[in-house]
DNA sequence: TACCAAATGTGACTATTGTCACAGCCATGC
DNA sequence: GCATGGCTGTGACAATAGTCACATTTGGTA
């Protein structure tokens, strides 16, 4: 892979769109790049984390499988994200899965070669930082929202989350099954299945061939911010 | 304040614990002292983040208040901790508000210095993306745990996240009345009241003028991993 | 010390959501 | 085309936790 290639996927994606050509080429050369297909996890948790990834291409779902067995999803990842970089931070344990729903490929860089670009490339740290920040406030949105907030609204939220910020006539970036759906938002296939025939009639959404398209975006959005 | 005195509280207080006295001095020069009383807050939800704080002695409530009036506690923090980081870093506003809860100092400082510590000490950097990589891991756990636990065990979890490491005696960091542990845990005050009252008869905790005392710490441990 | 506000204890009821069960559907590959 | 497995729709019921109401206790302070 060349500089300009991975400049490509990059810049489209992101986060790390500023990088400039040394720091691309530093990626590039002590990476390995990985392939995957579809179901592969690409960081398994309990692992020690001894790598991080840059997907390049695919979607990943990031998800923890608690003692009691209960799967929790908490993230869906698409080219471009960063993946792994806690544990490699922290020198703990992965916490978390990450399971390609779709043949992806990535760019691995173990702690070696990730201290050096660091440390070479003080730029690299405050790109980081920033993903970090995001990814905190990300959390600690979803939480507010478990927390605050009934099965509606949140599922609203995450409807919401998913959705094109293109918003191509509201599909979602992503076709999830209503057992997904659910792991995603906290609620039981059923309770999906139900609130979103509910919303099919009111013409909120609409559900077709199992995939879930935002009609009224507007109405969704107030329905996140119920009182309820 | 002297580099040795803010040296002393960091060194107790881990995570700037190895900074070296340069790093030490630039922030006591760089900060401003601060000082809050009971109740005051020290960063405000909706506020635009133009600096970052680090406690110095006190103890202080993160928490976010969602639209629809529902209180959500995300944290506690003590001396040494850092609060703010988030919005200094993305520009974005505060999304939740650190409210004092007894008599606190803390050291602020604005944007410009921490870019300005950030280039000249890189190890700065790194600090952060740990302390930053261990915020991430602590909010997965809690949605974990929301998701996939019942009251109980959550309530169990939030418990042994409070208890002192030293565990001296089964006594926790903070007293929190019923509806603050409610708030923290994610139950109503009621709920928190009738689940501690059983543990109390089982000879698990022991609530005592209202502060809540771990007796059987392995207990409560197992408790937090059940199946439901 | 006596008062007040805040925090706690507890019962009865309600609401929300999960669980179980099962029927129909769709998509894929043999 | 037809069989198979996974996904979807839906009813009945159970369980968990919240809400409301009110008595009681506690702690701080005038």
């Amino acid at each position: 892979m060349k500089a300009d290639e991975l400049a490509n996927i990059l810049a489209e994606h992101s986060l790390f769109a500023d990088c400039d050509e040394a720091e691309l080429a530093d990626l590039i050369l002590r990476g390995h790049f990985m392939q995957y297909k579809k179901g592969d996890e690409l960081i398994m948790q309990g692992d020690p984390g001894n790598s991080l990834l840059i997907l390049l291409s695919g979607n990943a779902r990031t998800s923890m499988i608690a003692s009691n067995g209960h799967e929790v999803v908490l993230d869906y990842a698409e080219a471009g994200q960063v993946l792994g970089e806690i544990a490699l931070l922290d020198g703990g344990e992965r916490t978390a899965s990450v399971t390609a729903i779709e043949p992806t490929s990535a760019l691995s860089i173990t702690r070696e070669a990730f201290e050096e670009i660091l440390s070479k490339h003080k730029n690299m740290a405050l790109r980081l930082l920033k993903v970090m920040a995001s990814r905190i406030r990300m959390a600690n949105s979803m939480i507010e929202g478990d927390r605050a907030y009934t099965s509606g609204p949140r599922l609203a939220r995450y409807l919401l989350r998913l959705s094109v910020v293109g918003a191509e006539e509201g599909r979602l970036k992503l076709d999830l099954s209503q057992s997904e759906l659910g792991n995603f938002a906290g609620m039981s296939r059923e309770h999906i299945n139900r609130q979103l025939s509910t919303w099919s009639e009111g013409e909120i959404v609409a559900v077709e061939n199992g995939k879930v398209r935002i009609l009224d975006h507007a109405m969704l959005s107030h329905i996140a911010e119920a009182d309820s």
